[in-house]
DNA sequence: GTTTGTTTACGCCCTT
DNA sequence: AAGGGCGTAAACAAAC
């Protein structure tokens, strides 16, 4: 394990899972989709441990992107040929993280695989999708029910803002921030790692949110994506993904409830689905999960039946997944 | 041929 | 000890 105070951190391991890794990544970019070999950049101008075995890691990252339910396929437009699709985050897969840390998840996503309430096709999963919002959203307001607590929350409807609650510092958008909030956008020297040490993580459970101010492992660069800069959603900038919703639906041939809303729909999609809001909140901003320390605690010790991946203020929630043990 | 994606298998470690 | 999460290897297929 990478030990504070050493300069040697750099090249050791983060201690990321190459789902969090991953998730990073797509987190980072500004459309909230990358294709494998933008992941593969990510993480290897941020991590220099992963500029060495590339086939290794590389392997065992695509082998997670394929195995694990949180992560989306988004398929090219026809117009936009290439190699690769897209891969995004599932929207309902935020409280993957214990608390948001990216260390260890808490339980795997998955994504129930029969659900006879689901509609099968995509129109249908559209209407599906806005109506469950609708239904949630009507009962949040009918009840003045409290927000949910994780990413979904980027999925919220009307930009519903949450007040900016405990970040854990393993959260994304601590571990994506770091970087690209130094003074005049410098970057780490590549020889000289910030002196601070990050956490361990078995010091995560006594961590409060002002420690691991430093990311020795983590290293800037110039290809870096300026997660910071305002993300643009004029629908002029979508770019390539065609959106038809089928074959968002990960692993080809389930049928799956969980219908991955674009993040950043194209105009072409925009038709499917209609009362989606077209600029979903990023996930970074809204991801913290409006978790003081104390609740995150209490969340991380006693894992409630009702877990918060059961969100009740987005389209996403409609999509029947689950975290599973 | 290379890259991307899927699947299976195994072992390690941690939590319960 | 059992179960689950994770890392790794490997085989294979499809797309480019």
């Amino acid at each position: 394990m990478p030990r504070p105070g050493r300069n040697t951190y750099s090249d050791q391991k983060p201690p990321y899972s190459y789902i969090s890794l991953t998730a990073m990544a797509i987190q980072s970019s500004p459309e909230k989709m990358l294709q494998l070999s933008e992941i593969y950049k990510f993480i290897m101008d941020r991590f220099p441990y992963y500029r060495e075995n590339t086939q290794r890691w590389q392997n065992s990252l695509r082998h997670n992107l394929s195995f694990n339910d949180c992560f989306i396929k988004i398929p090219r437009r026809p117009d936009q040929p290439g190699k690769g699709s897209f891969w995004a985050l599932h929207p309902s897969c935020g409280d993957m993280f214990e608390n948001g840390s990216f260390l260890r998840r808490r339980k795997r996503f998955k994504v129930l695989k029969s659900d006879h309430l689901a509609p099968s096709k995509p129109a249908d999963a559209a209407q599906y999708l806005q109506q469950q919002a609708k239904l949630r959203l009507s009962a949040l307001a009918a009840s003045g029910t409290h927000l949910p607590q994780m990413p979904t929350a980027a999925y919220n409807l009307g930009g519903v803002a949450q007040p900016s609650g405990f970040k854990h510092p393993f959260a994304i958008e601590n571990i994506i921030a770091r970087e690209y909030k130094m003074p005049g956008g410098l970057a780490f020297s590549a020889m000289q790692p910030v002196p601070a040490a990050y956490p361990l993580p078995n010091q995560l459970t006594t961590m409060g949110s002002s420690l691991g101010t430093g990311w020795p492992h983590v290293y800037g660069s110039a290809g870096m994506i300026d997660s910071a800069t305002p993300i643009s959603m004029a629908s002029g900038e979508y770019s390539a993904y065609g959106v038809p919703l089928k074959p968002l639906c990960h692993a080809a041939g389930q049928t799956l409830p969980a219908i991955p809303v674009p993040i950043k729909p194209t105009p072409a999609a925009v038709p499917a689905l209609p009362a989606l809001p077209a600029p979903i909140p990023t996930l970074l901003s809204n991801s913290p999960p409006s978790l003081s320390p104390t609740s995150s605690q209490t969340a991380t010790s006693q894992s409630s039946p009702a877990t918060p991946s059961e969100t009740l203020t987005s389209p996403s929630s409609a999509l029947h997944s689950v975290a599973v043990h």
